[in-house]
DNA sequence: AACTTATGTAAGAAAATATCACATAAAATA
DNA sequence: TATTTTATGTGATATTTTCTTACATAAGTT
């Protein structure tokens, strides 16, 4: 691992940090932690301490949820090694419909459930906090 | 001001990350605050949130206190606007003996007093956190 | 010797975070 | 449609972290 990595797994941030940067409340920062999603550190006191890269997961989770994928379908996103896969197609489509992420989700790793088709919202331009 | 140095103003640690980050006791950073060499921001609960920025200065200073330079010669370096006499001085010459750093004191700016020329530590690669 | 500097330490108050439990709208499923 | 699950809110209570203020002190300065 490089420095860069490094730097970007260090846990230095408690969980009100946390809160402001991505702008989700404690209980859902919690919750996706306790869905596997990210994996703060603990500090000597029991308190959770998140690195930058947990925030850009948050921050990823929020982009997905918005696109309407449900956690289930996004645990199955980051289940791809290294969320390799759709990395690069956010990276070459920048932006996805709905009906991409259907697509992308029943080919590659068979049907997930919970896309309903009706959220309008796109934001996959990866433009992230302390890039 | 770039999207960069944005970053790296962004309040974001509380004191206990950077006592980590810098090795320093919670005493000394608030000291530093108040001689005037950092300017934390305070949350809305009042707790002193840091910089990236901030936590530079921290290291710089304990790089400074270990040649041997005292707070008022530190604080005197720091006068030099956006401190750019020193950053030269750091990315040119990369190492400073004590008495460079009297001579530069002393010609530059006057006396500053406090400097016994026996610590023998040199540490001016700028190989500090986050870079 | 007396004063100043830079830092340690202690006490009490306030803020942040932890866990656990219960509530619930919306979505999924039977 | 009735039932269950999902994703999140809220409240209570305990623990940790940080704040301010005050006093202590070794080492350096005058």
């Amino acid at each position: 691992m490089g420095e860069k990595e490094l730097r970007r797994s260090l846990s230095v941030f408690p969980i009100g940090t946390v809160m402001k940067l991505t702008d989700l409340t404690a209980r859902k920062i919690r919750y996706y932690e306790e869905q596997g999603l990210i994996h703060p550190e603990r500090n000597e006191g029991n308190r959770r301490m998140y690195s930058l890269n947990d925030v850009d997961v948050l921050l990823e989770i929020k982009d997905y949820l918005t696109e309407g994928v449900n956690m289930a379908g996004i645990k199955r996103l980051y289940e791809l090694k290294e969320h390799e896969k759709a990395d690069r197609l956010k990276a070459t489509q920048h932006v996805l419909t709905d009906d991409d992420v259907r697509r992308i989700l029943r080919s590659e790793f068979q049907a997930v459930g919970g896309l309903d088709g009706d959220n309008p919202y796109q934001n996959f331009d990866g433009s992230h906090i302390f890039r």
